[in-house]
DNA sequence: AAGTAATTTAACCATATGGTCAAATTTACA
DNA sequence: TGTAAATTTGACCATATGGTTAAATTACTT
């Protein structure tokens, strides 16, 4: 990546950074690989991030920084609950068709070391302000209001919010295969593919729940 | 893990080194590792598989062994729709409680080194006379009948598939996060959830795609 | 028991890797 | 302009890592 002139040296590192480390992990990159598509000399990542894991804490964080309050924002706004799941579905895919790597890259620093990467996440939610709890349990009501009212099937929430990021989440991390074995490894197919899911799946959860 | 007494020592070095791959991935996985765990010492490794590639490929062959078959004679049986699709998804979540680490495994290979991976799978199918691209037409022709005979609402076929494969993979390859953030960080609830979903998840996806 | 083949080990090797350090260069600013 | 601080670099280090090799040990065959 080529630096941009009213770039400093500091987020220049961390935007290869994070490239490179979102493509191949903690284990993968090597921090040459960093200092070469950065231009820079390697003991200049060590200057300005001390040490490897230091760096990838860093990029981790900003990586990541989007996704909780964009979910918050939705699941906290005055809609119903289909005008929610609507908003979310589309809106969690303009982010991950921003971000394409980033559902990968988590769920696996997450398999690989847990605690490292759940103190990441706990840090993040402390600097934005965000109860999670509170926020599901907001949730939980929303849905069993429409559960009792005979609006929708009975789900238990969390059931429902599992099947809604499943479809939101793995066509993602699944891209290789999908891309491979269903859409003959043709780019613009996927990015087809992606597009219209948009619409499928909201239609297809709401038709999910919905008792008509 | 213990060798037990009827095993070959190449057996052994497979099943430990399977275990370590699943975990770690290929770049997290030190040959060292494996050695110690299979309580042998390192030069044996490179004696009975040559390269840290080759035993890898040679995991990944045999971890993936079953999966295939299994769908294939899920999707060549003479059952109905929604027959094949509640023995689908139960099938599936067994396989997948037996192998949970495999989902997470494949993706983030798959997503590192596409095209190595993509070598290994041609091969499995090969081996196992599976041709995907039949299957996939098969299972094409039965929705596209479930449609026209509005039993079913118009759906893409490999939309269909992604969903059904989404709601569940997903939930294994999340494992950390469901459990951490949704399930106070409980085993024994992360269990009953996921046993849970080879019903959810069926009647999810009928109830989605049927016409009442 | 002897001899041969298969298995296992210890000692090495070359290279890669994260990281350090002192020197050089650039920038800030008095 | 001079100088102190910040930035950048090249040379270097300790360790880890995948892999090799020759010797030692065990198993097999007659």
């Amino acid at each position: 990546m080529k630096k941009d002139t009213n770039e400093t040296t500091e987020d220049h590192i961390l935007n290869v950074a994070q490239e490179v480390f979102l493509k191949k992990g903690l284990d993968g990159t090597r921090m040459q690989e960093i200092a070469d598509k950065a231009g820079i000399n390697k003991s200049l990542l060590h200057y300005y991030y001390r040490t490897k894991q230091k760096l990838f804490k860093k990029v981790f964080k900003v990586a990541f920084k989007h996704f909780f309050p964009t979910i918050k924002a939705n699941i906290t706004s005055e809609k119903s609950l289909f005008e929610k799941i609507e908003a979310f579905v589309e809106t969690y895919y303009n982010l991950l068709q921003k971000n394409p790597y980033i559902p990968a890259f988590v769920i696996h620093e997450l398999n690989r070391n847990s605690a490292n990467v759940a103190e990441i996440f706990k840090s993040i939610f402390q600097e934005n302000n965000l109860e999670l709890d509170l926020m599901f349990d907001e949730l939980n009501k929303q849905i069993q209001v429409e559960v009792d009212s005979g609006k929708i099937i009975p789900i238990d929430a969390k059931q429902l919010i599992v099947n809604i990021l499943s479809l939101c989440i793995f066509p993602f991390v699944a891209k290789p295969i999908i891309k491979g074995i269903l859409l003959e490894n043709d780019e613009s197919k996927y990015k087809t593919f992606i597009e219209e899911r948009k619409k499928v799946v909201s239609q297809f959860i709401i038709s999910a729940i919905s008792i008509r």
